[in-house]
DNA sequence: ACCTCGACCTGGGCGC
DNA sequence: TGCGCCCAGGTCGAGG
């Protein structure tokens, strides 16, 4: 599940490589990973477009074209990856133990594989995706900053962590949902998925199943402060505490970047020792805490 | 207006 | 060995 640290590792691979290349063809093997809002489709709107730019707001990818903008939403299991036939595929890919993201610094196109885009130089980028949550969404550039799915998205905590603070204490204490619900809303906060909730609950010891109105000032303070240095922690880690594979076998990981309650439920919380609990919130499983985080 | 929940999707793990 | 079941979750639309 790429939250923000992993897009954001994303983009930093990309950034590099796409700006100045141009698109000669697009083939897209599963039409419903694409909504298209150009007069073209787009395979042929894409067609001679040489890339200027990739940004990232919350999960959102954005691939500035001359005349078109691509959101980028990875999905669950989306990957986007730059490939030079001239240098090495990965055999298979990497898969993390605990989050089942897979990676790998290139790859041949595979049956998960279902949007390549070729370049004039014979480069190409790569959309996998295996659960095909994902989804490309194609505008014409000067409308791209209108778009809904960006619109209607809450201030990133690493691009704009200083409206934060006043946003969450402006906003918390008008919801009743449960603050790992709210947290999972994008309109509200841009960026965290299931994972960095859970962290992000952990590390300021407050109960996931609080409505948002009962949070003090402290709490979403906390909130405000740890979770943009939770993100920067990850990102520097280049996402989901992939570096941190030899840590997760085996040795209960003391890493300060490795994942404190996600996917631990039923061992032992790495702060106080007592047995990690879960529970459903919004559909998502939970897990938390009980000592430390206490209700 | 706000909130909850099921559908979408596939691969992996588990029980029989 | 293999089959079927269930789970994982980001987003959205339907329904409460």
């Amino acid at each position: 599940m790429p939250e923000l640290p992993e897009v954001e590792t994303i983009r930093r691979g990309l950034a590099p490589k796409l700006p100045g290349r141009t698109i000669a063809r697009v083939t897209v093997d599963r039409p419903k990973l694409v909504v298209c809002h150009t007069t073209l489709p787009l395979e042929e709107d894409l067609l001679g477009q040489t890339y200027q730019s990739v940004r990232r707001r919350g999960k959102i990818l954005i691939v500035d074209l001359e005349r078109t903008s691509v959101l980028v939403r990875l999905g669950m299991t989306g990957q986007m990856t730059f490939r030079d036939p001239a240098l090495p595929d990965a055999a298979k890919f990497s898969v993390h133990p605990v989050t089942g993201l897979q990676r790998a610094p290139q790859h041949a196109p595979d049956k998960h594989t279902h949007i390549v885009v070729e370049h004039s130089d014979g480069t190409m980028a790569c959309y996998r995706d295996i659960r095909m949550f994902g989804r490309w969404i194609a505008y014409p550039r000067e409308q791209v900053e209108d778009a809904p799915e960006l619109l209607g998205l809450g201030p990133d905590p690493v691009a704009q962590p200083e409206c934060l603070r006043e946003h969450l204490l402006r906003e918390l204490p008008k919801t009743t949902r449960a603050i790992k619900v709210a947290l999972l809303d994008q309109a509200l906060i841009c960026g965290l998925g299931n994972i960095y909730v859970d962290e992000a609950l952990f590390g300021c010891r407050i109960y996931p199943a609080t409505p948002g109105r009962e949070l003090n000032k402290d709490q979403i303070e906390a909130l405000a402060q740890f979770i943009p240095s939770l993100l920067e922690r990850a990102i520097a880690n280049r996402g989901t505490t992939f570096s941190d594979y030899r840590d997760s076998e085996g040795n209960p990981g003391h890493n300060q970047d490795s994942l404190q309650v996600y996917g631990r439920y039923g061992q032992e919380c790495y702060r106080c020792g007592s047995t990690l609990e879960r529970l459903t919130l919004g559909g998502r499983t939970t897990t938390w805490c009980p000592q430390c985080q206490a209700q």
